[in-house]
DNA sequence: CCTCATAGGTAGCATCACAAAGTATTGTGA
DNA sequence: TCACAATACTTTGTGATGCTACCTATGAGG
């Protein structure tokens, strides 16, 4: 699955959503939320750790996350795990989403516009 | 219109576009561009004058629109023009978007997770 | 051993939308 | 006539943040 090429910072903005909706279905670390976008998004998201970890950190100093150590087969990760306040705010930021996506929509199909005076 | 709170830079990256897709129709001044954005996305795209000349002037350098000063009722207006290359150049962009929004879109949709590891 | 997959991290940079302020002219209303 | 809104464009500075590039460490498989 090639995906046309994405310039950087088309996420700009959205990303918080992305990692919120991601760890709704319940605690992910950080690897694992990079595949679960991955997959979720057939390919067109493949985030790099370097934008994914500052971006949970950021959640978790916002108090959207919290998350714990733990270890499995040898290797340590962190759980982060959505608060009441993570919960919250993925459903403003859904709807601000929503909105956004069809506001940008409606002007690129718009058919060749009314010309203006 | 109340319109969610659209915090800024949601736009990062897709400006350039929507700018595009306005001037698809036909020739436009800044002024109007701003005032088609808004109507286009029923209010929910209103962008000061400070996000859109300059993302123009950017344009302009980048070879995608042309432009030429007018006169109209005493008021020096800059008409801007799409080229071929901005006719291409939004072609692919569109597709960018179409691929990014349906991305999004499944992610934010998608019902609690399977579970990771 | 060596490499890959897994798992986490940081520093520094570049981009760019935005806020804020300014200049001018025309039109309108008190 | 005087103020103000609307039209039209410009520029400076800043902040946020995603990305590149790099680093550490463990376990498994050849």
């Amino acid at each position: 699955m090639p995906v046309l090429p994405m310039r950087p910072d088309l996420l700009k903005g959205h990303l918080d959503t992305l990692l919120l909706a991601v760890l709704e279905g319940g605690a992910q670390h950080g690897y694992a939320v990079i595949e679960a976008l991955r997959t979720g998004s057939a390919g067109a998201l493949d985030l790099p750790t370097g934008t994914v970890y500052p971006a949970l950190h950021r959640l978790e100093r916002a108090g959207l996350i919290t998350s714990e150590w733990e270890t499995v087969r040898g290797r340590r990760r962190r759980a982060y795990r959505l608060t009441a306040a993570g919960q919250a705010a993925l459903g403003e930021q859904r709807a601000v989403w929503d909105q956004f996506s069809t506001a940008v929509t409606a002007v690129l199909t718009r058919q060749p516009w009314p010309a203006a005076t």
